[in-house]
DNA sequence: GTATACAGGTCTCATTTAGAGACCTTCTTT
DNA sequence: AAAGAAGGTCTCTAAATGAGACCTGTATAC
């Protein structure tokens, strides 16, 4: 049996768990970070070329857009595939694993743009205190 | 009438958004980076003062609790309470906004969660290629 | 009374990470 | 022959992070 309301922190620590090392961790870094998102945001819509990509993010450079797709090509989130055209061309894609995360992404997404309001007053009177 | 296919993405750019200065970014920048998630996780039971949150989160460090537990009160996600006792003790708790939110993280650790399996397999397989 | 401890921070400095942009390679077009 | 495009890598600088010393005010211990 288990408590309900302990909370997913301390259920992990009950099993002996230890956030510092913790790989869900390096998941969401890699997931959840300010280019990540954007770049899955973009291949929501079906397969891109990385200058597509670039094109599409105006303000990524190549050094982090390569990071980035590196990262969750690792995680096995999206897909690379080399077409031998001259000179030769690469299309990024979504993974089923990719497909399967990105509800919950754009979820976050969207109750961010919801409360944008809130949190906007709520910055206006924290910052003239 | 607008299309449903079109991702998020370019629905924003069609409204003339701009990525490069886009406010829901930044507030998933505090909401989803490293520490704020644990932060986040942690009140999920309950207020927690200062140095409880220091004591749960053993790799943190005070300028980085400090910091991540501004921004969150900032954006009206958790809300801080001062107590005169001596020394003044401090509490933390989440708002409703934060309430709000807490849901949405949830969902995207429990993916992570249940796709670590994948995700490991997915790394190793990279790895020796 | 002096010394030590604790709460909740801030400040400084060393290390990491991110960003800007020059450069590379192979083929194609002009 | 020169320039351009694709998909990167490399270098250098700037910004963010982490470790940890220090601060302020009361309380308790010696």
């Amino acid at each position: 049996m288990q408590r309900v309301s302990d909370g997913k922190l301390n259920q992990w620590k009950a099993e002996g768990f230890n956030p510092a090392n913790c790989p869900v961790r390096q998941v969401l870094d890699h997931v959840s970070a300010k280019w990540p998102v954007l770049v899955l945001m973009e291949l929501e819509t079906g397969p891109r070329r990385f200058n597509e990509l670039l094109r599409a993010l105006p303000d990524i450079s190549k050094r982090m857009l390569t990071q980035s797709l590196r990262d969750l090509e690792r995680d096995g989130i999206v897909r690379r595939k080399v077409f031998d055209t001259k000179p030769p061309s690469v299309s990024y894609s979504l993974t089923d694993l990719g497909e399967g995360f990105l509800p919950h992404l754009l979820a976050l997404v969207d109750w961010a743009e919801g409360s944008m309001q809130n949190i906007l007053t709520a910055r206006k009177e924290f910052d003239l205190r």
